[in-house]
DNA sequence: CCTAGCTTTTAGATCGATCTAAATCAATGC
DNA sequence: GCATTGATTTAGATCGATCTAAAAGCTAGG
């Protein structure tokens, strides 16, 4: 996989990627002076100020387009303060998840006209801190952070005391202040549980959840929920929240000795580990063994026995995340806000409960995938 | 789903998120004075110059600390014109192929110390000139471009102009002489291909391929490449490149009149849909009727049967894609640089080469997918 | 014809860094 | 003691926009 081919392109030189050294660089003086007006009427102009006559205004627009003027923010910038960026910071930009996290900030940021730096943290909080400096140093509007594991109370401070607004998605860090966006990973969980026991199951176990995070501690406070809720006794399995996680889990579960009927599971992707190790010691998913997972990402559609979960809809909480931000940038001022979005349950075959299986359509997916 | 549940915050107004007023914006001429330098040595101690004694560095430096100064890189921009961002347009960041190349390019860009600008084209043309142009107005020091369907030669040639580099990523328009980094999917249609023909099929059919774009067009070259190989007709069905174009697909497959044996389809999202479609028709897809995807998308791995299929390895295209970009940012003059990244057949049980199904550890994916 | 009250335009300072060319300083050689 | 060299430091112009306060034009009223 290193080992690329590289073609390095033929003759042709060609005059195409020519530095042209900036020497030709429009100014807004250069357009005053073909437009025989001021550089003020220039960037009043330049701004849509309704102050500028109807006849300037074309003389200079025509300017503008006949040097090929280019506007230049960091000019603008450091003259207004103003900023039309936004930051957003997460764990990885590869993870599903949080790529449609990022895809629902994107679609409200890009309706205010701003473009937004995406960087991932890799969960440490040390880069987190230097990436957070870069922003602030490039004076963004905002930020959207999902703060890495180990994040202090305080993590964007310095952003604050210069005015940047701050917003926490998908985990808060106990202590902070700032506003929060997140799926009710709480009710969630309740909901799958109560649904588990609904079905009959009586001898529960939570897999994975054992991140010091806050979307970790909730989904475990809404399983115990359930647990008390109905008296029965939950039990939890510590396992990695990726595929091989799952794997090990159905080692585990399977040593229990009350042996356990269903299993609530930390994310979709555990799950589908849990069910594909299960299936390899000959323990049938939904049938023998029930099992929920977490996100209802694309996958749980695809695999068989489809994955009962329950959806977080991280594009939405994208587009909460983003309103929250838009709103304080607008007033830097007001109380707190958070926005906590209700969970779905989806119900597919790994719980049992569906036990026809429609193969098709338990999915809608209108993206388009190409390569 | 449009319900939010939203919990506005306690009576606690807090001192969090003061706007501060910019009224204490730490300067450069502040710490030379705290300093009792002037402004110029201050400049030289920021961009680490040798030129200036240790002594005078420390006490630079402490005053920076003390005083809580902040790098103003717009400022410092709009001095050299030199750029420590670039962007990058794709058609939309929630498709995990995209995000695995952003994912890549990051890795890079990371590590050069710029930060990147991230925004979905959507496969609009209009909208990717609005992208480009603010970008060049934010002055960036390069841009990686998977450009949208209906792209022009010169879709990007604003930003040469103004000496940004330009890299095309994924696919490559006709006539464009950016550089250019993406997997060589001919190559991968005609493996595949060959890898049918191999396993005695004989009526092998193309599903989807019908996008006006690069990508699309050399997959289908390549499957033909390799028909012509062995005298072999190869036909073609039409399909949208999702999971309801493969469920559709799967219908005409089935209605053709020399029944085929075999199925090369565009992405794996199609191959899944269609994957369904014939299971739903009775049909079993690795038994009946082979099927190879595109891609290796996380899902190849996890649906059942497990899907055959070629990688592309979008990070590593992303890793391609950043490294000509570095080079090209660095010299801005070379001839036009190409990457092409050989694929791998990766195969599985839809294909029916693998009858005996290791249900587990066919595909390892180390990666935390937390919510 | 002058002036008040508009509308429209503009000169010049300013944002916060960098960069050039020159000044200052310390040590050495003669 | 003075010129020379090399090591540090600095004054002042500059990047390309915005913004304030004032000027210039224009119309209409007295």
């Amino acid at each position: 996989m290193d080992d690329a081919v590289r073609v390095v392109g033929g003759p042709r030189k060609g005059p195409h990627q020519a530095a042209d050294a900036g020497t030709g660089r429009v100014r807004l003086i250069d357009i005053a002076r073909h437009a025989g007006v001021s550089r003020s009427t220039v960037s009043l102009v330049l701004r849509g100020s309704p102050l500028v006559a109807e006849a300037t205004r074309a003389l200079v627009r025509q300017a503008m387009t006949e040097l090929g003027y280019v506007y230049d923010r960091s000019a603008a910038r450091l003259r207004t303060q103003k900023a039309d960026t936004v930051g957003l910071l997460i764990s990885q930009i590869a993870n599903p998840f949080f790529a449609e996290l990022a895809a629902g900030i994107d679609q409200v940021v890009e309706g205010d006209d701003q473009l937004s730096f995406i960087a991932s943290t890799h969960e440490n909080p040390d880069r987190q801190d230097k990436l957070l400096t870069r922003l602030l140093e490039q004076a963004v509007g905002g930020v959207i952070v999902c703060p890495a594991i180990g994040s202090g109370p305080g993590f964007a401070d310095a952003l604050v005391r210069r005015g940047i607004a701050v917003v926490q998605a998908l985990r808060h860090v106990t202590g902070a202040v700032y506003d929060y966006a997140a799926p009710d990973y709480r009710l969630g969980a309740r909901l799958a549980a109560q649904h588990l026991v609904a079905l009959g199951h009586r001898q529960i176990v939570f897999a994975g959840g054992s991140l010091p995070h806050s979307a970790s501690a909730e989904r475990l406070a809404g399983f115990h929920d359930a647990m008390a809720d109905t008296g029965l006794a939950g039990r939890q399995i510590p396992a990695s929240h990726d595929r091989e996680g799952g794997a090990a889990a159905a080692e585990a579960l399977l040593a229990l000795s009350p042996q356990p009927t269903a299993a609530l599971c930390y994310n979709d992707i555990l799950a589908l580990g849990l069910i594909h190790g299960l299936a390899d010691r000959g323990v049938a998913p939904g049938r023998s063994l029930a099992v929920i997972g977490f996100d209802n990402l694309g996958e749980a559609a695809m695999s068989r026995p489809g994955l009962t979960t329950v959806a977080t809809n991280p594009r939405q909480i994208g587009v909460e995340a983003a309103t929250l931000l838009a709103r304080r940038m607008a007033q830097p001022g007001a109380p707190r806000q958070v926005a906590v979005v209700p969970p779905q349950l989806v119900v597919r075959q790994s719980c049992g409960a569906a036990a026809a299986a429609p193969s098709s359509g338990d999915r809608a997916d209108p993206e388009h995938r190409p390569g």
